[in-house]
DNA sequence: CATGAATGAGGCTTCATTCAT
DNA sequence: GATGAATGAAGCCTCATTCAT
């Protein structure tokens, strides 16, 4: 039924994109997004099965590329500390010269139904595998530690990530993102006791 | 105009957070929960302004409380370090003897409109700063490193701490959250790096 | 959850048999009904699960209750041959005296969707089977040939009274039921042939 | 302007015929048909005006042949009685060999709109007349009473067999509708009386 | 002649809130 | 103070029809 590619495809998850970003979740009907991407509503349904799909589509679009990017940008890089330092910077950077998506993604879509945040968790999940390989990485290459849980360090890892990105929105975008990626590093890797 | 105090005003909140905890934050609609209080529906309007209200102050009534705690309990520690295990294991042990209300705070009053969540920041900043002062006495006492930004740290803290929650919550609450203190304290102090 | 009974249940159902017999089936929108209701939409809901339920519930109040007066009645004469005119006549007299039923009944619920009309047809088959149990006290009282199927002629004399009323709507209502029981109700017993 | 007539004429009102047989009139879609015919939507509307058009075509083009051919095959039977058999034969035979075609006309096509009934009414009309003729044909000839108003007995008959057919639908077209012509043109000839 | 992508109007239902009792 | 019946606004989706190619 849904055909799920073409102009009016991506079209319609860029409309979605920016009326969420401006409107926010609950304020983002369907005709205002078919309105926004300058096509009728029922054309909508022509590429989505329904609203939820509309969603989880914008999400796996955006960040499945976004994940796949990160997977290919750390396989050119040796060193898991590398690796680590480059993981986040892309993350940042993507982020922060797409900061309607990054509002979209962090805070709006988090108010979505059980449904789509299903469906979000299991794009995340990928993401989450890419953080254990480096952390294994690093372990292997006797760059890590290797006295702790994997699983601890991955949440502590995507938590901070995630915590950083959301506290940069709410502060309406105002500093550099990039400006993190050194000091997150950093505190990582030697923590923050002496 | 809203009671908010009275045998009936907790009642409610109770109900509430049993309700969202077991039907989830969209399918908890105010006649249900003033069916789990036992009261009607109009009784609730006697006691909150509006359902907002009602989950503002159930997050208020129940972090709040929780963050009065840690504050007093922090100022009997000397140690930052100490402070900083201890911050861990209270909130930890708290949502872990409370699984409803972290179900509650962590996941489903995510999906609550923007007034909601903008409410439940405030009350959150007191936590936040808790946390900053944890950080602020470390580096004074010399256990911690000068060299951070203390924001991005209390990002970092808080970021890994609430993504440990959320993940735990994802897995069914099936394993200790009690385990996670200390290898998290040590990934703190620490680091993962060599 | 619907309640079922009530002031408001009869005056929705009685508003829905006004509202479908001036408007037909695809007008009688539920917005419209309530409105000749003089209730909100959603009162509606208070005491019909949806739509659907409005209608079902209309045709099993309505005929339903006919259908238990026919039953009593007819237990009360004796002869099969008068309770076959009986039968006929009771039919005629009660849709000309609620000539709006008769539209709603014959015409337009049969345009309903299948969930609808499937639960008239149970409702139906109580009429079939009085009708049967006619034919069968004819046969056991020798008022009737015994070398017939009883469900042909249940058939012949269901098929007749509902095409006979059928048409009556279709010509406006503008002749007397009334004149043709005893026309019918002797063609039924002699038939056509000599 | 709607052609009317050529090889994809017919083929859209036979596949209208199947998809209505199959999926019922209300998920009959314009587009199901086409695809059914294996033409494209819009081709539709280069031989029909409009939905209505297709359905009222489909009946006038299947009903409308078998009235003629009633038609013409009364006119080789000299008797009355002869007549009315004949036709009770013909209407069961006709619809037992095209058992698609009578769950549409029987069943699905009564779901229709108030315009397209009206047209099937129009069509009917001519059926109607046969019947009309048989049974003055009857009075005529001695064969029946001349003491019953004919359009009684008209409806009697039409009723009757009108509701054996929906019966035998009704119960999936299980057994044979053969077998009810003698048992039921003895029933209108002698009736159920002694 | 034929296509099929695009259109856009229209309705059922939910649920936070009120207010007469 | 407490009740709960009643309110009514608001949105997702379907599908007959059109028209540029």
């Amino acid at each position: 039924m849904a055909k799920r590619t073409g102009e009016k495809y991506d079209a319609i998850i860029d409309a979605a994109v920016r009326v969420i970003a401006e409107y926010g979740y609950h304020q983002s009907q369907v005709s205002k997004i078919a309105r926004e991407a300058k096509v009728a509503d029922g054309t909508i349904y022509l590429y989505f099965e329904n609203k939820d799909d509309v969603l989880i589509s914008l999400f796996n679009e955006k960040m499945g590329a976004f994940i796949s990017d990160v997977e290919t940008a750390l396989g050119e890089v040796p060193s898991a500390v590398e690796q680590l330092r480059e993981l986040i910077r892309l993350h940042f950077e993507y982020l922060e010269s797409n900061s309607q998506l990054a509002i979209v993604t962090q805070i709006e879509l988090r108010q979505s139904n059980p449904e789509v945040r299903k469906q979000i968790g299991l794009i995340l999940k990928k993401y989450l595998n890419v953080i254990d390989q480096v952390i294994q990485r690093g372990v292997e290459q006797g760059l890590f530690h290797d006295d702790f849980d994997p699983r601890t360090a991955r949440r502590m890892i995507f938590g901070t990530i995630d915590e950083t990105v959301t506290s940069w929105i709410m502060k309406d975008c105002k500093y550099s993102l990039k400006d993190q990626i050194e000091p997150i590093t950093k505190l990582f890797l030697k923590g923050i006791g002496k």
